[in-house]
DNA sequence: AGCGGAACCTGTCGGC
DNA sequence: TGCCGACAGGTTCCGC
């Protein structure tokens, strides 16, 4: 399901409502985001502990809690967070419910299970993290940084983009539509792209990142926001999803192909 | 290094 | 209506 966008307004709408919390009850519905974590493991390393705050790393969220330990989540495809008051039956989709000392429930929800909550001691353990690039919200991710990455590689800009251990937490649309913001070409290797362009490219992964952001993200089939409420970034897409529709820039019709098993979205005048 | 393919698991949608 | 294949915003294997 989600990407920057999505995550990153995820974080901000926990950390206003669960700051502070403790977690009274874990409820186990069903256990494929454990892991090789027992579900009577899982929970008896969260019950009585205080979320001190949730930040983000590319695509994970990061639990921190008090006395000092980490739930590091990832949502794949369909993972959500959601608060509701103390509810009787889990929903369909229910996995994990956190009772919280407020007598409200945080619940985890997966359609497919491809979501992951991992329990850490310390973030080093969280391998996946170690593994993650430079968040492009950073400075990180500054113009020299990218001109100098892009050189280093052959791959494809679309396949590039989404490299976790290059750039963390771009995604499906949000790469085509960077790419369209900077009309570069998906197919483009890495390293064909000149000094000139890697500035378009840079500015337009900032730029297309803190609007969705500003949109609270893009909803399209499944992303719900924790308040359920949806993002807005959808009415704003140039490109993703809109084959043969007109390109908003030169009318000609969007194209769609597939790299990586992906399907990318791009308009073939404006982007070269 | 980087790509294709498959796998993880479920739901939805379009075509026949 | 029913079945079947394609597709879905992610990640991580394996093999060439």
């Amino acid at each position: 399901m989600p990407e920057l966008p999505e995550v990153e307004t995820i974080v901000r709408e926990l950390n206003s409502a669960i700051r502070g919390r403790r977690i009274d009850t874990v409820r186990i519905f069903r256990a494929d985001a454990l892991g090789d974590m027992k579900p009577r493991a899982f929970r008896n390393k969260l019950v009585g502990h205080t979320i001190q705050d949730v930040e983000r790393r590319g695509k994970y969220l990061i639990f921190n809690l008090l006395p000092v330990r980490f739930m590091v989540a990832h949502l794949r495809m369909t993972g959500k967070f959601a608060l509701t008051p103390a509810i009787p039956k889990p929903m369909r989709h229910h996995r994990v419910w956190f009772g919280l000392d407020n007598g409200e429930l945080l619940v985890f929800q997966d359609a497919r299970c491809f979501g992951t909550l991992r329990i850490v001691d310390a973030l080093e353990e969280a391998g996946q993290l170690s593994r993650l690039g430079v968040d492009p919200l950073t400075r990180r991710f500054s113009n020299p940084w990218l001109a100098e990455a892009l050189g280093k590689s052959r791959a494809s800009l679309k396949s590039w983009l989404m490299d976790q251990g290059k750039i963390a937490g771009l995604g499906n649309i949000y790469a085509a539509e960077i790419l369209f913001a900077a009309q570069l070409a998906p197919e483009r290797a890495a390293d064909s792209v000149d000094a000139a362009e890697a500035v378009r490219l840079h500015r337009a992964t900032r730029k297309i990142l803190r609007k969705a952001i500003s949109k609270n993200g893009t909803t399209i089939s499944d992303f719900a926001r924790v308040d359920s409420k949806q993002g807005e970034f959808q009415n704003m897409l140039k490109v993703y999803g809109r084959e043969n529709e007109p390109c908003t820039s030169c009318r000609n019709p969007i194209v769609r192909i597939v790299q990586q098993q992906r399907s990318t979205f791009y308009c073939p005048q404006c982007q070269r």
